[in-house]
RNA sequence: GCGCCCUUAGCUCAGCUGGAUAGAGCGUCUGACUACGAAUCAGAAGGCCGGGAGUUCGAAUCUCUCAGGGCGCGCCA
């Protein structure tokens, strides 16, 4: 509601501007007042058009009220402090608006509407839990796509696999020489395997940190790293069919663990057929026609394919910005280069991952083969890569737009590959690049000494401490759910005695759920969440459960009163009762707005917001809750004015919440 | 050395592409449950927005600089 009416509103402007001054602006700010009682919009441009026309601001702002005239929607435009111009909207008739047409969120378009979208994220190395890091990655990404499709994108949701990689290596060396099991006794290890804390993934966390230590103290065993992931990448021996067992129990776990969350996933891309489809020499051809790497022939780097790094310039440059300064006439080798070919003739990752970039829009020429891998309880299948394709399977990637939910210790390397896809002329594929770049997640010390782990003095002086899976150092995200599910339990076992055990768990599960996406979005991006048992396990002030509670109190009303709360009231509403009252108002405004922060999310992939937006219309609606007595009400027009707000209020928080993967309980 | 990020209330953080009186939560103190169940609400105290300079009608926000903290920069993956 909120959004149509600003385009309309700036439309009218743009109009204006072009008929009484004849010009253009190329941006119209619209803020909100600082107050509703002074309208919905502010315009500030008068200040702006000041100096252009040689007329003070109020002056400016006169004419432009004297020449705005009547706009649908709006009840009146006015001059304010030194020169804003504050419209007023027709309350009645956008409340009107908001109650007739389905302005849940659901028919939000904007650019994302219609265009094929990829969001890759959680892509955890295949050996070993997942911990608190990752559940990070997965929350925002999943957050991401879910405000994705709310306006109007389609999504595809690929989890990248690095299952040819060390980290991989280093689970099947310490099966193969610290714990001397084979394939089989591997087997039988996984099909005993429980649920967390007896589960592979658990039993892997604490192999891959043993060997890791094993490494620190006789560097000599590296030798058995090295020699393991050759045999891995090459494929056809008794170490690859390890990786191969290990990787493919482990991405279930992990698959498990995140659908505890409301997290799902489309494709499973797996750097094992990366290889062995050859994607890299497909984009190696590519790439030495276009010159964008070139054969060095002295220097440090000689005899391996470079190319030029790129700086944070280059890859943020918009299309058509010349980099003067670049110093094309310099001497010698670019020692600075970036190496794709090692001298032995290998691939570094940056090479593979251009590749596997240029498959993502469709620039290979070449295709995945696809299995069917994990199915959910819905029906829903998980697809995962392979050297042919079975038969109805579909087909990912050729995509318009790319988001890689990586953390922002990845920025390099990620600039890295979009310059080569510049650099291989794909501006437009280069410009819809997006890394999604995000901060750690880290303990702090008190947390760390909480949990058992030995912590420095040096550590202890510090803020945070970056966890760290190859010491085994962090919390495991089952671990953390399963806290979370046991707090929330014991407060809905006492709340509610006369539910079903069965009913308490559901709700247990749910408020945990809100619990922690909450925690991961409350925060934005590029803030590290320095962990804390305590904040995160309280389910008071600003937390999902609070903004839960919210819609539940909304439910309560309608059921006590008789009513579905999914249904909006039929029949005339009075909507006068808005017009003295500007705190109802304010509460049918913001839940009007629920597109506004659809759009803005997007906008500045920044999830955050919408955390914020549900908190804010959560904390509205309490203060309304409490101040306002709906059943009791006597004045029955009022009554039903007031359940067409709770209505309209608990649709808005619904919907933004549905958006973050928070489920609304039945009860709290 | 180079690059990126951070510095706002006692603590943890918001502050939208520069806009009207800088906001939440937690913590502290005071109040409110025979209501649609208090996982709630109301109120109070608490700020040279890290320092300095600049741009602007206007700066927490943009530029420069200094200080402090974090993270990256390999023929590892």
């Amino acid at each position: 509601m909120y959004l149509e009416l600003e385009q309309q509103l700036i439309q009218r402007v743009r109009e204006l501007l072009q008929r009484q001054y004849s010009l253009d602006l190329p941006r119209i700010v619209v803020d909100q007042p600082p107050n509703v009682g002074l309208g919905e919009y502010a315009l500030p441009l008068s200040f702006e058009l000041a100096k252009k026309l040689r007329k003070p601001p109020r002056k400016i702002a006169e004419e432009l009220v004297a020449g705005l005239g009547e706009v649908s929607g709006f009840e009146k435009f006015e001059v304010a402090g030194a020169g804003y111009i504050n419209a007023r909207l027709n309350r009645e008739e956008a409340a009107r608006l908001l109650l007739t047409f389905q302005d849940g969120g659901r028919e939000v378009s904007g650019p994302a509407a219609g265009k094929k979208i990829l969001v890759e994220h959680t892509s955890i190395n295949p050996n070993k839990a997942a911990h608190i890091g990752h559940l990070r990655n997965s929350v925002l990404g999943d957050t991401f796509v879910r405000l994705l499709r709310a306006a109007g994108a389609h999504v595809d949701i690929q989890n990248y696999i690095d299952n040819t990689g060390v980290q991989v290596a280093d689970v099947v060396v310490g099966f193969l020489y610290l714990e001397k099991k084979g394939k089989s006794q591997i087997e039988t290890l996984i099909a005993s395997s429980g649920a967390p804390p007896s589960s592979f993934d658990y039993y892997c966390w604490d192999l891959y940190a043993r060997v890791s230590q094993w490494y620190e103290e006789d560097k000599e065993n590296l030798k058995l790293r090295l020699k393991t992931l050759h045999e891995i990448e090459q494929g056809g021996n008794e170490a690859a069919e390890i990786g191969k067992l290990v990787s493919n129990a482990i991405i279930r776990r992990h698959l498990e663990t995140m659908q505890r969350l409301g997290i799902k996933y489309d494709f499973l891309p797996q750097e094992s057929e990366i290889l062995h489809l050859h994607f890299w020499e497909l984009a190696f051809e590519q790439m030495k026609q276009k010159g964008v790497l070139y054969f060095e022939t002295e220097g440090k780097n000689k005899g391996c394919w470079v190319m030029k790094r790129a700086s944070s310039q280059t890859a943020k440059r918009q299309l058509g910005a010349e980099d003067k300064d670049a110093p094309e006439t310099k001497e010698g080798p670019d020692e600075d280069a970036k190496v794709i070919v090692r001298s032995n003739g290998t691939v570094t990752y940056v090479g593979k991952d251009i590749a596997y970039h240029l498959w993502k829009f469709g620039l290979l020429g070449r295709d995945f083969g696809y299995r069917k891998f994990y199915r959910y309880p819905d029906g829903h299948e998980v697809w995962i890569s392979a050297e042919t394709s079975e038969p109805g399977a579909p087909h990912f990637g050729g995509v318009h737009a790319i988001y890689n939910v990586i953390d922002s210790r990845q920025a390099d390397p990620q600039n890295n590959v979009i310059e080569a896809i510049r650099g291989l002329g794909h501006t437009e594929q280069a410009e819809n690049y997006h890394h999604f770049s995000y901060e750690m997640v880290a303990l702090t010390p008190r947390c760390a000494m909480e949990l058992g782990y030995r912590v420095s003095e040096e550590e202890q002086k510090r803020l945070y401490i970056e966890v760290s899976g190859r010491k085994g150092f962090g919390v495991k995200a089952d671990d953390l759910i399963d806290a979370l599910i046991a707090a929330a339990q014991k407060e809905v076992d006492s709340r509610h005695p006369e539910m079903t055990a069965s009913e308490r768990r559901d709700i247990a599960a749910q408020i945990a759920v809100g619990a922690l996406r909450y925690f991961m979005l409350k925060f934005t991006k590029n803030s590290v969440i320095a962990f804390d048992f305590k904040e995160a396990l309280s389910f008071e002030g600003e937390t999902g459960p609070y903004a839960q509670y919210a819609t539940v109190r909304a439910s309560n009303i309608f059921r006590k009163a008789g009513l579905s709360p999914e249904e909006m009231p039929a029949g005339d509403i009075d909507l006068r009762f808005l017009k003295e009252d500007d705190e109802l108002w304010e509460l049918w405004l913001r839940a009007g707005q629920l597109s506004n922060m659809v759009e803005q999310c997007i906008a500045t992939t920044e999830p955050a917001y919408a955390a914020k937006y549900a908190f804010h219309l959560a904390q509205q609606f309490n203060n309304f809750y409490h101040k306002h007595h709906i059943l009791t009400e006597e004045d029955q027009a009022r009554k039903q004015f007031l359940l067409a707000t709770a209505a309209v209020v608990r649709r808005a928080l619904v919907a933004s919440l549905e958006m973050m993967g928070i489920d609304a309980p039945p009860v709290m």
